[in-house]
DNA sequence: CCAGAACTGGACCGACCGGTCTACTTGTGA
DNA sequence: TCACAAGTAGACCGGTCGGTCCAGTTCTGG
């Protein structure tokens, strides 16, 4: 018993987008490794835009439940979640490149330097996600600073700057083709700090 | 009297493959701009992909020669030099997005994160240049260091580090639209910090 | 002046692109 | 049971893709 097709498509597309790239992928090899027509395809998605609005939305779903839950997990004191939070990383991306033979990366990192100059509700969608990404960072920053763990900071600020951090992470372990790099220079992000501004 | 034609080509595909991403751009739309035709086009390069290693080649080079060799300003003292490439960052991407408005970003990490999974000897290439950028983080690092202006630390891992914060605040800044987050979140560089593991 | 190399113009190729269309089958509520 | 919607199959569309080919033109050294 398969899972339903729009789900299946989705679940294909997801995979094709993270592992190559949003142009690189076609729709027809989406179809067949779906098993799935055309006819289904344009049933279901409008477009092959539309998709990858889809896809976005399932990922930062699943992301937001899955992952993002766990290592932002509250039973944690706040700083040893942002070390929790990177071995989640590695983990994923390891076990991606040893499964897949290949390093992912962030698919919100990589649809967001692939398409921002060309489609600017998608550029918009991804950094609304990034927003909610930072959000947890500050919120996690929020409650060490309350705890008297961290030393009073510009929280926001902060925050974003250990997102990109994350980001630039995954970036060059991706080009590198090593996940190991997110490993070492993970427990970096907690020196990052960026003071309040008044 | 126009530049020579492979110039010319090279240029063309430098902007379009850093405006847009490898896969959008056509080699037709490519000859179209830099007023040439495919004998022409295919005389001096044998592929597109032979085309891509050769701007990254171009623009490593302009880079290595213009925006670094500037930015790591020699007669600067060495913590300063990294707000100096941070401005340097900064009033680059200021200019493009003011100019062809799009933030255009990096295009080793564009590139990086689109073809790393899909080909090997380009992503050695921008792995190379990421290697080359680290080194000039390092030896300002280093310089630092002996000048006890910093602690002694691991100075290749927090070189690497800063380059992975530099690409990820190029990144967010892109899917903001948003180069002044450059500006902001730039300076935080000097923060980072990893200490040597003995 | 001439031979050959460097270069250019542009027609042409098969494959594949995203997307459309219609005929058909299956599921579902009244 | 039947009507109608939901879903599926797959032929088909114009356009563009990266790439080839070759006839012509221009440049260059002897």
């Amino acid at each position: 018993m398969s899972p339903d097709t729009r789900t299946r498509i989705l679940a294909v597309a997801r995979e094709m987008f993270h592992g190559r790239s949003y142009a690189d992928v076609g729709i027809q090899e989406i179809c067949a490794a779906a098993r799935v027509q055309k006819g289904s395809f344009y049933h279901f998605f409008p477009s092959k835009r539309d998709l990858a609005l889809a896809v976005i939305d399932d990922m930062a779903d699943d992301w937001a439940h899955g992952f993002v839950a766990e290592a932002f997990d509250q039973a944690l004191p706040p700083v040893e979640r942002l070390d929790y939070m990177i071995d989640a990383a590695y983990y994923w991306q390891k076990a991606a490149a040893d499964l897949e033979g290949r390093m992912p990366g962030c698919l919100f990192g990589n649809l967001a330097l692939e398409m921002s100059t060309r489609d600017d509700v998608m550029r918009a969608k991804l950094n609304y996600i990034f927003d909610k990404a930072r959000d947890r960072f500050r919120a996690t920053l929020d409650e060490a600073v309350a705890a008297g763990a961290l030393a009073a900071m510009d929280t926001e600020a902060t925050a974003t700057a250990m997102l990109a951090y994350l980001e630039g992470i995954i970036l060059l372990a991706k080009t590198r083709a090593d996940p190991d790099l997110i490993l070492h220079l993970g427990p970096a992000i907690k020196t990052l700090r960026i003071e309040m501004s008044h």
